[in-house]
DNA sequence: CGTGGTATTGAACGATCGTTCCAGACTGTC
DNA sequence: GACAGTCTGGAACGATCGTTCAATACCACG
């Protein structure tokens, strides 16, 4: 190869994601991007493809980055029950009501995107999935130390708490109260005891 | 009055109101609106003012012809626990997998718009705050009817449900499935008894 | 029947959209 | 040091964006 790209791909795909998840898909322009990457708009299509190439890789960049790492350091930071309440508080933590609540980029994408791109519903599906088996996973192991009572049923009870942390979720765009935040948590780990 | 307007307002604005429930605020233009609403583009703007009235309009209308009906029907036409069960059948149902799931226009502005825009934001919270209201109600009257236990606290377990009723409508977005979907609800209904 | 004033119409505005092209900058190989 | 080939920078493409304007059609009122 007689020349290297100037800028760090990983870089650019990091900031893409980052304006991506604040704003959508819609509205984000080409220009955005080329500002907030300060990468050139060739050379993001030479390496991206395409405004939908991009976005689909920074989906991924943030599932692989944000999603898959988080569930990984809770999974092996915490015992089973804690793992779970702190998933939660993670978020309700980070809706602040006076900044932004940067919320998940995949709910988001859930939304604007999954029902009119079949490709993008699913890799969603697939990540809301993963998430759904994390909570099976975290039940099954609470219950063989004991934390979890064992009529708590790990695949039906998982369902719900998937459905409960997706509606946390979205509370925190349109109603970041604390009180609500943590009434909701607190509801939803009732089911755990 | 010289003259009146040769189309019919609310008709004009419920097919506008279809459209950015569809496709949502951005991804929706004003060549759109004029095709689907059959009204001039002058017309339109003279009658709503611009985008985003015409958006905020078209919320307000849904809020009052579809989730204030909703909840009044399900109120005065069924049992307290039961109305419960139905709002969630209703979301549950309308997914089907091959078809469109048209999801609630409310919890998509929730996400696309609210934390972007104060007005939009605060309206949206309303409309929340009062699904949340009509949880509590019906908890209550199940309550003093015995059809739910009298250890189910109203206001908490009100804000459990709002947060499982949002996952569920999300998840019909991206998860038609009916084993998930009605996994969700049936976890969900736990909490009442 | 003329007049005032609003509704409608289609064209047009400048701005921005996603995308592409091309000349120039650059480095590894011969 | 000339060549080959990739990456960069900026201009430019046609299309579409939200919005506005001037001309026309129309009815109530004097």
């Amino acid at each position: 190869m007689p020349w290297e790209k100037q800028f760090d791909r990983k870089d650019a795909l990091d900031r893409a994601m980052t304006a991506f998840w604040a704003r959508g898909y819609e509205a984000t322009s080409m220009q955005d991007l080329v500002e907030c990457t300060g990468v050139n708009r060739a050379s993001l299509y030479a390496t991206f493809g395409d405004k939908r190439d991009l976005f689909l890789a920074a989906l991924k960049h943030y599932d692989e980055t944000r999603r898959r790492l988080k569930l990984d350091d809770l999974q092996a930071g915490y015992p089973p029950l804690e793992a779970i309440r702190q998933l939660f508080l993670g978020f309700a933590s980070s809706a602040s009501e006076k900044g932004r609540n940067p919320g998940c980029f995949l709910i988001n994408t859930a939304l604007e995107l999954a029902p009119h791109d079949a490709e993008i519903r699913q890799f969603v599906a697939l990540t809301q999935k993963e998430i759904e088996a994390f909570f099976a996973r975290m039940i099954k192991e609470g219950r063989a130390q004991g934390a979890i009572p064992p009529n708590v049923r790990p695949t039906e009870t998982a369902r719900g708490l998937l459905a409960s942390l997706i509606g946390l979720i979205v509370l925190t765009r349109s109603r970041p109260e604390k009180l609500l935040l943590d009434g909701v948590i607190e509801d939803a780990m009732k089911r755990l005891k």
